[in-house]
DNA sequence: ACGAAACCATTGGATGTCCTAGTATATTGC
DNA sequence: GCAATATACTAGGACATCCAATGGTTTCGT
């Protein structure tokens, strides 16, 4: 996309807040937009990753889900709500892993509102295959050194308990 | 989008990684799908903050980015280098900002390659007044205690750093 | 039991991003 | 001068997300 700056764009955007009469507020916008780049640099990695299966992070997070769920099948509306996203994205995801073979849609057995998304044995395989690329390729190094792992773990949980993710501790 | 789970998603998808026998990278992992999830959150409420003034946060990061520059105008290259997105995603905010009357393009006086992107004095205006309010609504009260917002910036800079984005200390 | 309200999944439409490839033009290096 | 390089634009496609609206189902209050 770009050759290496020789400084860092960030650094040089909090000192224009600085500079600004903004400083109150310049170190929480050089972290946001920190956040921001870094999620961006993981995401490509994670996507290259994850094209020799076919599969998108949107994809791989629903797979993942559902080969940890008891039977491998979840409620629609309950994978929106674990994976924080809008149930038309889970429609839309399971259309396309449905195409794949990946996954396939059943009825719920006693609520005629909810269809249950259910791995199928092609897509437990791919999930497991996808993972361990995953975990090689990225989760391994992650750019990160353990104490700071565990630093982003701890303000990362905090932030999202405060912003209304989930409530316990 | 949903209510707020009794459980966090993120531990326990750290505590099913643990199970199938990958300890090892079961903490970077978790540490990485909340970078994902925290940036979600945060894009939800900076875009959310900038609809009123028909900005995008793409479109912003430009806006903002002319409005330092020497004389408001930038090469469109130089922008997608400091901004560390694709050139074909440059032209197409230059498109929609040229469009809304934000900014102008104009040629360059010596290379007849590159081509200016200018703030327009409305651009100015409408940069000022969406920084403003982002200062307010989202800057100020960012959701990480003031340790945690160093904290962020010197691992999230490491990890820049490490990751290609500059060169510089 | 019945009707209103709430819930679930889907559709269609709109946005927006990124990527690839190809084209035109201009610059730089040899 | 000529070849290699650099810049920006266009066109097309793949995705993900959000929103509003729809149809079907369940739940709840009366």
């Amino acid at each position: 996309m770009g050759s290496p700056l020789s400084r860092d764009p960030i650094a040089d955007a909090r000192r224009n807040w600085e500079e600004r009469g903004w400083a109150d507020v310049a170190a929480p916008m050089a972290a946001i937009t920190a956040i921001m780049r870094t999620q961006q640099i993981l995401l490509a990695r994670i996507e290259l990753t994850l094209k020799p299966f076919g599969l998108t992070f949107a994809r791989y997070e629903l797979l993942a889900l559902l080969s940890f769920a008891r039977n491998g099948s979840l409620p629609m509306k309950k994978a929106s709500t674990l994976l924080q996203v809008h149930p038309t994205s889970i429609t839309n995801a399971v259309d396309r892993l449905q195409d794949a073979g990946l996954v396939r849609r059943s009825p719920h057995p006693t609520d005629g509102r909810t269809t249950l998304v259910e791995l199928t044995d092609e897509g437990r395989t791919l999930a497991k295959r996808s993972t361990a690329a995953l975990n090689a390729a990225v989760f391994s190094d992650p750019g990160f050194g353990p104490d700071d792992v565990d630093q982003l773990i701890r303000i990362l949980r905090d932030f999202r308990r405060n912003a209304g993710d989930f409530t316990d501790s």
